[in-house]
RNA sequence: CGGGGUGUAGCGCAGUUGGUAGCGCGCUUGGUUCGGGACCAAGAGGUCGUGGGUUCAAAUCCCGUCACUCCGACCA
């Protein structure tokens, strides 16, 4: 008996593949087998299915209040943008031009300007914004779009990197250098605060240095998120600008003081990447497990011996209960194996399962499974929805606490390469000294496929550079990464 | 773009020295079941990735080609 069950067991986990021998196999297993992605007909591109979809979504309501609590406001531009845009910024052009798709033909006949796919916004926002400023009156703007982009790349993953992605982009233009310093600052702290709250997903946040920002800003800020395979997930960036691309796009404004100054701008962005960040993060392997925010249903029931009288009853009557309190519930009437429907909603994530049978309704209570521990108790059903509700914030709290000590374990201290090296290779976020060359960079990429993902000089900067051995200037975090 | 691997039923695979296309899961119908992947019976489902060649005969041998996938370089 025993025996059969661990066949059954290796079975199951074979759908899906082992997660600690081959990660990114698993990946690719687990986001086709639950249903949240398939793969599009041109290459790099992903469909995204219902239950995908709807992780996306409550990943969007739940930023989008945030960003409307903080004075933002959403619109929309336009998919194609005039290739001549994009030249107006030297760097921004250099760094993007090798992935942007571009449309040459429309209305059966040859453009007389091709037009780009937009790779991101930043130029044609800047191309609108300078048409709308005028006065420091109107300063600062602060606008978000929900939308996709499209960039070229050669390697593809779903969510973690497709040809096609959903994201959201913040541009924002201020009166002076100091307000959108602040405001870079201000949203990399909302996500921050989102990846935890939201994601339980613990992030370090920090400065990108100067090979790894983003193309014309004059600084870049991400959060790192560290997968389970010890690898580190850029999950949001924050960008200063500067003035450059005000000056580029001549986003003016008449100051307080009769003077025409540029604006000071800045941007910012998450996107679909943050489910696979969630996927990576929180997986296991028996599949996925959804932070009870995000999660596409919440609680699923499960009847058992469902011809019997009143248990369909039963568990409609919970169901409506959970509803109105609230809860994305679903109710599995399929009629199969009640073992086989837990096996493949705990592989979709679902936090919670309440099984209902006809033994529990004879004494008045229902079974609650929680997917983050494997956790079961029996629950009397009329205390059953408060109950549940207190589960799902348990759970939300402890997956973050559960992720946040398995990287904190994993974050190690190097003062020499060969120490960086052996950190990356034992799965870990390495912390060392580094004198912010651009040749000790290159060098850790090259002995370490290792990549500096953020400094966070916070810290107290080490004596020395890990790599050459002259004064370090940072702290930086060397990680393999996706 | 380099290096490896795989293309046979919806999914996972087998197919020996060339000789009528197979298995498991899933699916359909009927019945018995139902507290961790149920059972019995009867079914449906394939131009073997694709083009050419060798042969009386090719999933199988030869040449080309395409797609997918994993590992590197580029990237949210």
């Amino acid at each position: 008996m025993a025996e059969t069950m661990e066949n059954k067991d290796k079975k199951f986990v074979k759908e899906i593949a082992d997660i600690n021998d081959n990660f990114a196999q698993w990946y690719t297993d687990v986001v086709l087998k639950t249903e949240l992605v398939d793969y599009g007909p041109v290459k790099g591109t992903m469909v995204i299915r219902p239950y995908g979809y709807a992780v996306w979504e409550n990943i969007q309501r739940e930023m989008d209040a945030r960003f409307k609590a903080i004075g933002v406001k959403n619109a929309y531009f336009p998919l194609l943008i005039p290739m001549s845009f994009f030249t107006k910024e030297a760097e921004h052009v250099e760094g993007f031009a090798p992935e942007v798709a571009v449309v040459t033909h429309a209305g059966g006949a040859k453009l007389e300007e091709p037009l780009a796919i937009r790779p991101t916004s930043e130029t044609i926002i800047g191309t609108m914004y300078a048409k709308w400023i005028q006065s420091y009156r109107d300063l600062p703007v602060l606008i978000n779009q929900w939308c996709n982009v499209m960039r070229w790349e050669k390697t593809t993953r779903p969510f973690l990197r497709t040809s096609e992605f959903l994201w959201q982009e913040g541009h924002t233009v201020h009166a002076t250098a100091e307000e959108a310093m602040e405001e870079t600052m201000l949203m990399l702290a909302e996500y921050k605060k989102f990846a935890e709250e939201v994601l339980a997903i613990p992030v370090l946040c920090g400065k990108k240095t100067e090979k790894e920002k983003f193309a014309g800003a004059e600084a870049t800020f991400g959060m790192e998120a560290m997968m389970i395979d010890g690898k580190s997930l850029q999950a949001g960036t924050s960008h200063y600008f500067g003035q450059n691309f005000s000056k580029a796009f001549e986003i003016k404004y008449l100051d307080k003081d009769g003077t025409l100054k540029y604006g000071y701008t800045s941007s910012w962005g998450t996107s679909t990447r943050m489910i696979g960040a969630v996927i990576m993060a929180h997986g296991d392997e028996r599949g996925l497990v959804f932070p009870p925010k995000i999660a596409p249903v919440q609680v699923i029931i499960v009847p058992v011996a469902a011809h019997k009288g009143g248990v369909n009853e039963k568990c409609a009557e919970l169901s409506e209960k959970l509803k109105a309190a609230g809860v994305r519930v679903e109710t599995d009437d399929r009629d199969m194996s009640p073992g086989r429907k837990f096996n493949e909603w705990e592989m979709k994530g679902v936090p919670v399962r309440i099984e209902i049978g006809p033994r529990d309704i004879e004494n008045g209570v229902c079974a609650i499974c929680r997917r983050d521990t494997f956790g079961k108790a029996e629950v009397p059903l009329d205390r059953a929805i408060e109950k549940i509700k207190e589960l799902l914030s348990e759970i939300q709290a402890n997956m973050l606490e559960k992720s946040r000590a398995r990287r904190d374990k994993k974050i190690v201290e190097a003062e020499s390469l060969d120490g960086i090296l052996k950190g990356v290779e034992g799965q870990n976020f390495v912390k060392a000294g580094w004198c912010g060359c651009r040749e000790c960079e290159d060098k850790v990429k090259e002995t370490a496929q290792a990549t500096a993902r953020i400094m966070c000089d916070e810290e107290g900067v080490p004596e020395r550079c890990a790599i050459c051995g002259k004064p370090a200037k940072h702290k930086v975090i060397f990680a393999r990464a996706y």
